[in-house]
DNA sequence: CATTCATTTCGTTATCTGGCGAAATATAGG
DNA sequence: CCTATATTTCGCCAGATAACGAAATGAATG
């Protein structure tokens, strides 16, 4: 646990797209097309952050098919890093912005990777974007709500 | 505590300079010209750094006459960030960087501050720079050592 | 009250970074 | 093997940021 391994682990985290990818993904193991719909970014921007959380050992990857999951890396290189997650998670509780990504990631959750991955390609682009009117956070998941209506 | 907060400092913390800054400060008290000293920056560059550790609630500062000396701030609003610099200071304390920099603080607080930024007025610009070759670290105190020949 | 001097603020510049879409990669299913 | 598809890699662009020097600020000293 260097210092540079420390500064890599910090600078992955300050970053509000990739903190919140980590948080949720230390809730449970999510692949990217969920953690794309929960931040509302393009896949190839999602695959970037991840990679970013993966180097800084941050988060653990497994594939599984043409899926592939990311979840809270279980004993991080970077220990100090370790404990500031868990305060972080403790603390954040009570806090709007990652409540209303809590909510959003139990409506991912209840669809079928499968089917969520099948809804993004026919929203293709642009739709997603017009969703989001409020600066104040990211709308919670128009491919999904689009799908129910 | 809340998602804003942590992700301010995290980004403060994010930066090589600004933790190198925040850990010589979490062993004392410094004043502007010593950091500048230390991190061999500009003193505007450091003043900068500076402000964003404060905003961050990661440094307190001090007047007293013309100096401004900063300290780890000692009750962080961000107490997740708390946790983080105790297990950084505990963890870093074999490594090679931050070894440097404990040595080369040793030499800066041997000397008057106010000799200090005497010495640092007559170095003026462009000396300090030649003298930095390796990329690894940063040289240690190149005014000290000018004035020690 | 003028001067000195430590620090900050401001304006500019070069670099870094986050974002996207298109193309490449890799895996499941026909 | 060929297609469909989940993810990654690549190239590019716009905005963020770190660095500097010059000018402003504010406090001690003559």
């Amino acid at each position: 646990m260097s210092f540079r391994d420390t500064l890599a682990a910090l600078k992955a985290l300050g970053d509000e797209n990739r903190l919140r990818a980590l948080l949720a993904c230390s809730e449970q193991e999510l692949c990217v097309c969920q953690i794309t719909e929960l931040l509302q970014l393009a896949p190839s921007t999602v695959s970037k952050h991840m990679s970013i959380l993966r180097q800084a050992d941050l988060v653990d990857s497994r594939k599984d098919g043409r899926w592939i999951y990311y979840r809270l890396s279980t004993e991080f290189a970077a220990a100090p890093v370790q404990a500031l997650v868990a305060e972080l998670r403790a603390q954040l509780a009570a806090d709007p912005k990652w409540q209303r990504d809590r909510a959003a990631l139990l409506e991912i959750l209840a669809i079928d990777p499968e089917e969520l991955c099948r809804r993004q390609a026919r929203a293709g682009a642009g739709d997603i974007a017009a969703a989001c009117e409020d600066n104040e956070c990211c709308a919670p998941v128009p491919a999904v709500r689009a799908a129910q209506r």
